[in-house]
DNA sequence: GGGTTGTTTATAAACATGCTG
DNA sequence: CACAGCATGTTTATAAACAAC
């Protein structure tokens, strides 16, 4: 029974765009947007104030897909290989709902929810930018740089946070007191907290001894409950994600751990934390970097609380990742747009929001519950002809639902590369057929090869037994006895679970579609992140609900904010892209919420 | 207890170098030598017969280290980024025991052990060649190609080898009939036998299914044994590794899985298959390709046999990898040598082999208990100058220990990459010091970042327990408890078996240094190869035995044929290589076995 | 001799998704 | 035609075996 949840590390998605890693702080600040680059269909493409070799690429609502890729593809040429190899798609507004222009992203550092981020005595925001793009509901995106910096003073044995600070461990811990050992385990997977300790650091490195101190700093679990053995994975993540480096010192005899610069998001606990250990606190319309620390503690240390973050599975990042690939060494990004609805600290607890993936691809449609109001798009990994060698077929629409999901397809250098979009993503239609997604792009690197990567209990196996008959799948899964179930004692039969859980409810912040172009067709990925039934009268979304046709969300305000998520894969061509929106009203979140009760037969 | 083998799949050595994966197979016969271009100490370097983009490096016996890398870098630089992009390193002779003249590699079909090839009805060698280096023992290295070719039809259904095909699987199973279900786990990773499987196939490519059928089909272990498991590993082997790329069939609906052609050594069964399996085969001093099949399976389906071949914890393939870097892009291979005695074709079984490893770096010495004969030399990765930008220092001497093992060092680009080794590897000194064999190549890919990659057991966790006191280890490990150590119970007692373990016997066909530069510092990698104490007296090597001073081998023949092995990593910058010396007589293997009473203290 | 740090392989699992009966 | 289940893929978690300090 004191098994962790079943693979439940899955890291939350990142709330803010990442930036570059590089020591560049002060220069980054505001920039001016350059003059925008225009082409058909209103789309511009203009350089990221901040980021370099990152582009920002306004799509209009009204543009079509061959002519992002069109601007695209031309914009790469113009460049050439040595020009961005970044671009963040923003939702722009074609005059319908929103502001008729696209204004440029973050341009100054407006500070959003301030007090929050005073609140911690080491933290300092380094920088908050605000955009607005579309209308008013797309506000208050903002990142914050080293926020963590302050933290580790130097690189050598300082780095390793003294144990009597405080830090800005959001939830899980206070001051290094004693702090109750009932800590639950953070919903981060191993490598999600091994960027957290390495970019903590003011040198962005550390050794593992000193990951381990960050990680048994921030999270209690790993220093009262976990068992010896979670040392060994992050050794084994270390190893295993060549995300992850390892260099020695000059002086030799240390060796530090560190992040390959190019893939360096520079997550860091900040960044990536959301006051969801309290459902009260995740139903926040605002998104914005708030740093518990102290304050919030005292809530998370709630059982419930502490439940609710620990029980979840959390979402599949993939769900919310967007891996393009477009073969000029560029990488394309898919920054949503969040809203900013900021208000209402607390609601009823009656619904905590929704995410949003991109290209859904023939999402099972399961018996729906409810009205469909929030909807997923899951861009499967595209690419984008900038430099590919003789396209064979220009088909119009994506060759063939071909292969199964995002994988490493080898290039089919016989195809023409196109943005693959299901139908609903340009006419809004369902996605029963929007399974089109394919060409994954990861190993189409441009040039010379690039390479990714990304790895029992003991004995007694739990894997199907051949001989058990039933046991034919060579997918082990756990059986749904009873013991490990507790919460689910009452709930479905046997192989029901399988299927139900794929309803699992939502417990993003808020949603909103109507200011994206992505709107309509986006899809939620079901993702399983789930809340407490403790936690009020919340219910979550089963996939289907989240289907198709959701474009027109009765409450919800349009929102969309940048927010570049990943999967903290360290795979070069995937991009994750999380899409949260917020501004929803309590009561408006209605529609979503039903398989709750699936979970939680005592809500019934 | 139905748990295999603690972590026992490690791949074969490979016996024989991976040629190209292309299907150019005719003209690849007998391509004349070019003309070796020379370099000081009486480097010679000269294409590769057969394969492009390689070149043969012939070293005397003589020659410095220094020279190595000066004439590595001086071939680089004349071939420029375009020229070959890998180096086999052959032993040449200085005329001291061997002819004086380093003759061209590989020159012709020379058919060795066509009987046993022929025996195979479906296995066509594609080409043989055997070369001579220095003495007569430096014989017999030929490879076949796609021998395996025959297998399978064509590419769509036909691929997966029909079950009445009897095929060259060796030992393990008969002609497709029920076969005997006692079928022993072979020692093959999950990624070594996909890589089997595929270049098996003469379109390089199989579906999933036709995959798991040819594992089943050659391995009656995951057909009658194995837990339907074995399948999901399978596929996460696929996924996991990107050595395996996927790719769709042009008429869609089927998808392939093949092999990155950069990275495919193009394994195959038959050629990493060796007579181990049944120790007085194993003793035969050609290491040529036999062919089991049928004849020899009879042999193997003796309970001795398998327990021979499933129980031995096979050793760590890098042992004999030579992870070589040569920053443009090139890789560096050390091919060694095997000798070709090939006579006896059965032994008293006093002894099997040894293997020999590069660049020992500070093997432990354990109490040795004989008069060492194999050594072990254990090479890290390598960093050539052909490209290095600004080397800062040039040490004559690796730099220092900085590190620990053969891992993604960041580039250390400050330090001239040097080809680094033991002290002993140039003055046969003793390894205690070693171990300045650093700076792993694998992340200083050239050019572009390339990427690689390369990931519980149920309930009740094994692992050290927190409380349990002495479980302070983070990493697991299984408790030297009885049950499973069957043959091992008479044993040494608890935690001495950790330590016994290293010791364990050699199983390789025959050692000889006396022919090879490395002969000196060649140290065993104490691979675990555990011969059944039931194959006769075999006596194994502990660690030590093998370790340095081992030159002198009494009765050795020297004999080096190259071997390119490899651990079937996709590590594009990593190079396996695998010495394999033969043409010790069984009265001369005396001198390395003494460890084997440590294991078996019934042989006592 | 034992602990630390790294690397790899094996397994179990959770999930996603397309297919197919 | 809906769908339940299976096949196929992708990832994360754990345990472990080893190697080298
Ligand atoms: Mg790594
Ligand atoms: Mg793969």
């Amino acid at each position: 029974m004191r098994r962790s949840p079943r693979r439940p590390l899955i890291l939350k998605r990142r709330k803010l765009p990442f930036h570059q890693s590089q020591e560049s702080e002060p220069q980054r600040n505001q920039s001016q947007p350059r003059e925008p680059r225009c082409f058909p269909d209103g789309i511009r493409i203009l350089d990221h104030p901040t980021m370099s070799h990152t582009q920002l690429v306004v799509i209009p609502k009204s543009a079509d897909l061959q002519s992002v890729i069109g601007a695209l593809t031309a914009r790469g040429k113009e460049c050439g290989v040595h020009g961005p190899n970044k671009f963040i798609l923003l939702s722009g507004n074609d005059g319908r709902e929103c502001s008729p222009d696209c204004p440029p992203p973050p341009s100054d550092g407006n500070h959003d929810s301030a007090e929050t981020i005073q609140s911690s005595p080491d933290v300092k925001p380094a920088k908050m930018i605000k955009r607005s793009i579309g209308d008013d509901s797309i506000t208050s995106m903002q990142w914050t740089d080293k926020m963590s910096q302050s933290e580790s003073s130097e690189n050598t044995k300082e780095n390793q946070e003294p144990k009597s600070h405080a830090s800005q461990a959001p939830g899980f811990h206070a001051n290094k007191a004693p702090a109750p050992p009932q800590a639950e385990r953070p919903p981060y997977s191993y490598m999600a907290m091994i960027q957290f300790a390495i970019n903590s650091s003011a040198s962005r490195r550390m050794t593992l001894k000193d990951i381990y101190m960050w990680i048994e700093d921030h999270f209690l679990y790993y220093r009262d409950v976990a068992k010896p053995g979670w040392k060994n994975s992050i050794r084994h993540n270390l190893s295993l994600h060549h995300m992850f480096i390892r260099e020695m010192a000059s002086d030799s005899k240390l060796s530090y751990w560190s992040i390959r610069p190019e893939v360096n998001r520079c997550l860091t606990l900040d960044q990536v934390y959301k006051a969801e250990c309290d459902p009260v606190t995740a139903l926040d319309p605002v998104p914005t970097l708030a740093f518990p620390h102290k304050q919030q503690q005292q809530r998370m240390k709630t059982p419930t609380v502490c439940e609710r973050r620990m029980k979840p599975l959390l979402p599949r990042t993939d769900a919310y990742l967007v891996p393009v690939q477009i073969p000029v060494a560029s990488q394309l990004y898919l920054q949503p747009v969040v809203s900013s609805s900021r208000l209402k600290p607390k609601r009823s607890a009656s619904r905590s929001a929704k995410r949003v993936r991109i290209a859904p691809k023939g999402s099972r449609v399961d018996p729906p519950v409810m009205a469909p109001s929030s909807q997923t798009l899951k861009v499967e990994p595209v690419c984008v002809p900038v430099s590919c060698e003789t396209p064979k077929a220009t088909p119009k629409r994506p060759p063939r639902s071909s292969s199964r999901r995002k994988q490493h397809l080898a290039r089919s250098l016989h195809e023409e590369p196109v943005l693959l979009c299901p139908d609903t993503f340009l006419d809004s239609g369902v996605s029963s057929d929007a399974s089109t997604f394919h060409h994954d792009a990861r190993d189409v690197e441009p040039g010379t090869h690039h390479r990714q990567d990304s790895p029992d209990r003991d004995f007694s196996f739990k894997t199907p037994i051949k001989s058990t008959g039933h046991l034919t799948s060579s997918t082990p899964s756990k059986p749904p006895c009873g013991a490990p179930f507790e919460h689910w004692g009452v709930t479905p039969v046997g192989k029901g679970i399988q299927t139900l859980l794929d309803f699992s409810p939502l417990c993003t912040p808020q949603l909103d579609f109507s200011s994206t172009p992505f709107k309509d067709p986006l899809l939620f990925n079901s993702p399983r992140e789930l809340l407490t039934p403790a936690e009020g009268g919340q219910r979550s979304c089963s996939r289907e609900l989240l289907q198709p046709g959701g474009a027109a969300t009765p409450t919800g305000r349009p929102v969309t904010e940048g927010l570049v998520l990943d999967t903290m894969n360290d795979s070069l061509s995937k991009i994750l892209v999380d899409l949260s929106f917020t501004g929803l009203e309590d009561e408006d979140l209605g529609m979503a919420n039903i398989s709750w009760s699936e979970f939680f037969p005592q809500l019934k």
